[in-house]
DNA sequence: ACAAAAGTGTTAGATCTACACCCATGT
DNA sequence: ACATGGGTGTAGATCTAACACTTTTGT
């Protein structure tokens, strides 16, 4: 098939089309999740992909992404961020397409389910992945990579979260994304240090029979300390 | 002007042309420098910009980043490392182009001064530089800010020294990098522990009557470190 | 002889890490 | 009453930050 290619000025020849590709992280109290698509589109149907579009014309890349993400998932105003493009030749076996990868953290929580039948999605933990097309894999590896370096300097945990949280869940979030065990008195130490979160006087009872208390995180406060200068580590 | 877009399956209509632009940070012992180019082409002609070129169909984005810096400044083999892709709709004013934004540390003293004259290339101070076209301020700045990240945990500050080093030279680097003075002893003593760098029992004198050890960086024994898991940081 | 940059140690304070028991509550 | 996860403090080790003088050598 054959596409027209309209530039005002440039006079250059070139066959490429630009995708999004989004790579979808999930919390659900107890484990960091990735939601994956069975794909329905030749080539490689049937398999999982992450899930991607190829942007309009008349759209920025970033609204590309914002679309697709809302199309799937029935979430505006999320977490999303550009990884990165991933250019190489033969990477979609159908034609030469370039890809901008971007992720994007929710609550699983506060995910619609009516729109996972719709579009054939399911979420996976990271350590069961299936394998998925193209290069999805890498980019879904350095879409982890970026979120455990990402997430010690900038508070973007909380996206993971549902408004109100305990700090066991937290925790086991932070857990997730390090890969390794934290000591519960430290982390709660530095965590609250940090005095950014906002205590609540209800309990979450549903961990444990003792309930644990529920926090906010604080947006203002974060935003306060980070004008100052605070080298924010967790 | 309208061109042929060719895909081997996807019906998609898309007329979006795909470049890359390379934000070059240069170092010639003193001060941390860009290199910024004399557009000479329409639109904007004769306004200052970042070097780049549009993405032939036949080579991976990341071989027309590396194209577009050996051609004008004839090095190979240097540090290029994507940096971010820019497609907001109008971001270019000749028409829709998204850009893939790259970036590279070269020492300014390896630099061929040809390839400045033939394509009109000046060595900017960050604290000097001139208005940019389009967006090319502000890939920049993400330049700037995430040099100074990356820095910070990888050695990639070594890519804009020569060879041969002296300790007041990589200091003088890391200061114009975090733009702001650093104790010499403390830097001195945490760079030496690291145990990456090779002294060598000459001195350069270019800087000082008694001169300076000259030192040169060990990637052996520094990717050793790093697979033993070291969480290195300047 | 002197100017100018290179090179060298110590100490106080802050931060990090490891570790064990009591509390509140539903069953 | 007991099982389960929530919540709390301290001490030793490590790291960080501040600070001043001697060395070398070209002029």
């Amino acid at each position: 098939m054959k596409l027209i290619n309209n530039t005002d000025i440039y006079t250059v020849q070139q066959n490429i089309l630009v995708a999004v590709d989004c790579i979808i992280f999930g919390f659900d109290s107890k484990k960091l999740k990735l939601l994956l698509f069975k794909r329905k589109v030749a080539p490689s149907k049937g398999l999982w992909s992450l899930i991607g579009a190829f942007i309009k014309d008349d759209q920025s890349v970033d609204e590309g992404a914002k679309q697709i993400l809302f199309e799937t998932t029935g979430l505006k105003d999320i977490y999303l961020e550009q990884l990165k493009t991933y250019g190489n030749v033969h990477r979609d076996i159908a034609g030469r397409v370039i890809s901008i990868a971007y992720y994007s953290l929710i609550s699983v929580r506060e995910f619609e389910l009516e729109s996972v039948e719709k579009y054939d999605a399911h979420w996976f933990d990271l350590d069961e992945l299936p394998n998925l097309i193209f290069d999805h894999g890498e980019m879904v590896a350095d879409a982890i990579k970026q979120l455990k370096t990402k997430a010690k300097h900038q508070p973007i945990g909380f996206n993971l979260l549902p408004k109100y949280f305990t700090i066991p869940e937290l925790q086991i979030l932070y857990e997730s994304i390090y890969q390794q065990e934290l000591d519960a008195r430290n982390f709660r130490k530095k965590i609250l240090s940090l005095d950014i979160l906002t205590k609540t006087n209800k309990k979450d009872k549903s961990g444990s029979k003792k309930g644990a208390f529920l926090y906010t995180f604080n947006k203002e406060k974060f935003d306060a300390l980070i004008a100052e200068g605070l080298n924010f580590e967790i």
